[in-house]
DNA sequence: GCCTCTTTTGCAATGTAGTTGCACAAGTTG
DNA sequence: CAACTTGTGCAACTACATTGCAAAAGAGGC
């Protein structure tokens, strides 16, 4: 089933090599957008550099986009078709406060503000923090 | 006018020393929300550790509270009266991509949405980025 | 004011995360 | 398989956050 991972990447002209196959494989599979630490852990044995060049690259070849999550670290999540991996796309993310996990609410979009005069806006990011529904029960 | 400083920091239980009371009066005198590495440039001759812990104490103390701002630095703004300190106020702030400015747009306030069943939402940040207006010209 | 005690500050050191340089390994092309 | 390009691992460095400890500053009793 790695067909469908060389795919992506061979489209953004990445070469699909074992590693990128792997980190894109567990990319695809988290259901909550992952940062540096948590792909570290999920690799241990892979070197930190390995996975920091590849979040490069894949940044670089908008394979995933960046978000900040409340706590001010960095996440990475797949993107999705036509991303304009702006620093967050258009809808808003859920970070846990107890599982520490941020999630992707696709279905919700971030709401519009009117802004003062004289701001040129370029990009949103809109983070809802508390608790997530696995955490509640 | 360090009166109206020593108040602050008395209401809150906080003795007013005179480090304090100088990192208090430049935080109100910023426009703009300001991180550590800021702090340290206005005040080059103090120890960052001195800075790192005053703002913990202001912290601890709801006198200041943090934004994420979009670029995943943390900043500190002065609490307005009433300001519940969590993780953002309830307005918006906006990044400037050029100045790398964190201003408090007060006058607008975060967007409600609703989100799925199961979520409970304890805190809010709303981060547009773009260029302001003093850049802009 | 001076002595004693508590809190704050500065210095040194450590921790943690992000980043770069370089050499070897893997992959690609002729 | 030889020559070249690209990717990966190791070591090192940078930037920033944090802690321990001792000296300095501030508060209270006399």
């Amino acid at each position: 089933m790695d067909a469908k991972y060389e795919k992506m990447l061979l489209v953004k002209e990445v070469r699909p090599t074992t590693m990128r196959l792997l980190i894109l494989r567990e990319l695809d599979k988290a259901q909550s957008a992952l940062n540096l630490n948590e792909l570290e852990v999920l690799f241990d044995q892979v070197d930190h550099v390995t996975l920091y060049r590849t979040i490069k690259t894949f940044r670089e070849n908008q394979l995933i986009h960046s978000i900040i999550d409340g706590t001010g670290s960095v996440r990475y999540a797949l993107c999705s078709e036509g991303c304009t991996c702006s620093i967050n796309d258009s809808h808003i993310h859920f970070h846990c406060d107890v599982c520490e996990k941020t999630l992707c609410l696709k279905q919700v979009k971030i709401p519009m503000v009117e802004l003062p005069d004289g701001y040129a806006l370029r990009s949103l990011s809109y983070v809802a923090s508390g608790i997530c529904p696995a955490c509640k029960k």
